[in-house]
DNA sequence: TCTGGGGTCCTAGGACCC
DNA sequence: TCTGGGGTCCTAGGACCC
C-alpha cells in the first residue's frame, strides 16, 4: 500500500485566532506582530493587499496601519497554542497518525484511505475544523510530505479548489507542477532558487526531472532528497514523537546602545534566567552556556562581536548557575567604548534531565536548588512572569530589552478572568 | 620530518523554515 | 535590504589520534 500524506494548516493562523473571538475583525485587515512587537508575521489577505509584507518592521508600517484601519495585535501565544491543540484534537478524529509540524501545520497519515475520495474527505476535515474551532484551513494531499506541502500551496492559491487539493493522481500532479515556480518547493529558498534558475530549472517539474546526482552537487543531500520526494518516493517520514530539542536560545536587541559593563549585565542576566526557565519547562538541562553581545553592523566604526562559553561539570538548569556563568563571560569579554546593541545566551547541547549525569561531589547547585527553582516557576506561572526573580536580572518593570506586547488580545480560552462575554 | 589513509570531534558558516 | 526571535540540517576545515 502506498503512502498518502495530508498537510493541513490554518490560513493566516494568528490572525484567524483573533478573528474567532472578535467577529468584528472579519472584513478588516488584521496583522499580528512578532515577539517584542518587532514586525508583522501574520497578515490577512486584506492586509496583504495593502502591501504589508511578511516580516515588515512595525515602525515602518505604523502610519499605514492607522490610515487604513488595520487591526494590530501582539503575539498571544497562550491563545494560539490552545487553538492549535484544539485543532489537533479534531485532526485525530480523521486519522490517529499525525505529526504536529508547527503551531499551525500538521501532517496527517492518510495511507490506506484510498478507497474513499480523498478530496471529499479533506473537505469534511476542513468543515469540521471550521465548525468546531472557527478556524479556516487548507488541505493538501499527496504521496510524500514535500508534495503534500505543494498541494497545500495549490489549495491556497487556486480558488476553485475550495481549500483542498488532492495531488495523488500522477497526471494531475504533473500538470500543476509544470506551472508552479520552483521557489515554492518546501526547502528551496532564495539562494537555491537563484542557483536552480541559472541552470534553467524554473518550475517544480523541472526540478523533479533533474538528475538526482546533479541535484546533490548543487543543493547537497537535501536537494537530492527533494527530487526523489517530488517524484513521489518518500524520503521524509512522519514523525509522531517530537524529538527532544537540541538547542535553546534567548536573544534580543537591547532597545538602545549600551556602553557600560554594568548596564550590559542586567539584560544578559535576564536572558540567562529566561533560558533556565525554558530548560526547566521542558525538563532539559545543559552542560554549557554561550553568551554573546555585539555592536550594530550598521553603526559607524568597527563591528564588535564578543562571545564566550562556560562549561559545567554537571548538567544544570539552575538560574543562579547560568546567570553566574553569563556574568563571567561579560566580565571577560566586555570592551570599553563599544556601543553594544544586541545580545543573547544559548545552550546547544541539551539533555533530558532524568538522563543527566550527576556529579557526586562538589555539586554546583546549592542543595535546595531544585525545590527553590520549582517554587520560583510555580509563583511565576501564577502571578505572571517576573513576579519573582533574581536580583541581578533587574528591578525595574520595563526596559528596552524586556519583551513588548503592547497590543495583546485577552487569553480568551485559558484564563477565567478573560473569558469572552456573550449576550443572548 | 614526511610519507598514506583512515577516523573522530569541534567550530563556523550557509541555507532554510516558522 | 533590513527589520525579530527562535529553531534545524549540512558542509568544510582544523586539531588530533592511530
Amino acid at each position: 500500500m502506498s503512502q498518502v500524506f495530508a498537510l493541513i494548516d490554518a490560513n493566516s493562523f494568528y490572525c484567524s485566532c483573533e478573528r474567532v473571538f472578535d467577529p468584528r475583525l472579519n472584513n478588516r485587515p488584521v496583522i499580528v506582530l512578532s515577539n517584542n512587537d518587532g514586525c508583522a508575521v501574520a497578515r490577512t489577505p486584506e492586509a496583504k493587499a495593502l502591501g504589508i509584507d511578511m516580516g515588515a518592521p512595525f515602525f515602518k508600517i505604523r502610519e499605514l496601519c492607522k490610515k487604513e484601519n488595520v487591526a494590530v495585535f501582539s503575539s498571544n501565544y497562550t491563545l494560539y497554542g490552545d487553538m492549535s491543540a484544539r485543532s489537533n484534537q479534531v485532526y485525530k478524529m480523521f486519522t490517529p497518525d499525525i505529526e504536529v509540524y508547527s503551531i499551525d501545520e500538521s501532517f496527517l497519515d492518510f495511507s490506506g484511505f484510498q478507497t474513499r475520495d480523498l478530496a471529499v474527505y479533506g473537505r469534511e476535515l476542513r468543515q469540521t475544523v471550521k465548525q468546531w474551532t472557527g478556524l479556516p484551513t487548507c488541505v493538501g494531499i499527496a504521496p510524500t510530505k514535500t508534495l503534500a506541502k505543494l498541494a497545500n500551496w495549490t489549495a491556497k492559491h487556486v480558488p476553485d479548489m475550495q481549500g483542498v487539493c488532492d495531488m495523488t493522481d500522477r497526471r494531475k500532479r504533473e500538470a500543476l507542477m509544470r506551472v508552479i515556480p520552483v521557489s515554492e518547493v518546501w526547502g528551496v529558498g532564495r539562494a537555491s532558487t537563484a542557483k536552480l534558475n541559472n541552470m534553467g530549472v524554473k518550475t517544480v517539474w523541472d526540478l523533479a526531472e533533474l538528475d538526482p546526482a546533479l541535484g546533490r552537487q548543487v543543493l547537497t543531500v537535501v536537494g537530492e532528497r527533494l527530487i526523489h520526494e517530488l517524484r513521489g518516493t518518500m524520503c521524509i517520514a512522519l514523525e509522531q514523537e517530537a524529538p527532544l530539542r537540541k538547542g535553546c536560545a534567548v536573544t534580543r536587541m537591547f532597545g538602545h546602545r549600551i556602553t557600560e559593563r554594568d548596564e550590559i549585565m542586567e539584560p544578559m542576566s535576564f536572558f540567562a534566567a529566561r533560558l533556565a526557565e525554558k530548560l526547566r519547562k521542558y525538563d532539559l538541562g545543559t552542560n554549557s552556556i554561550t553568551a554573546f553581545f555585539h555592536s550594530s553592523p550598521h553603526d559607524a566604526g568597527p563591528y564588535h562581536y564578543e562571545q564566550g562559553t562556560v562549561s559545567f561539570p554537571e548538567v544544570t538548569n539552575d538560574s543562579s548557575v547560568l546567570i553566574r556563568a553569563v556574568r563571567r563571560v561579560v566580565e571577560a569579554k566586555y570592551k570599553r567604548g563599544v556601543k553594544y546593541f544586541k545580545g543573547g545566551v544559548m545552550s546547544m547541547d541539551l539533555v533530558g534531565v532524568e538522563k543527566a549525569q550527576r556529579v557526586l561531589f562538589d555539586s554546583l547547585e546549592a542543595p535546595q536548588s531544585e525545590s527553590l527553582m520549582t517554587a520560583m516557576d510555580k509563583i511565576n506561572r501564577k502571578y505572571g512572569r517576573g513576579a519573582l526573580k533574581h536580583a541581578t536580572t533587574g528591578t525595574q518593570v520595563k526596559k528596552g530589552w524586556s519583551t513588548q506586547f503592547n497590543y495583546k488580545s485577552p487569553s480568551y480560552t485559558t484564563r477565567m478572568e478573560e473569558l469572552p462575554k456573550a449576550r443572548a
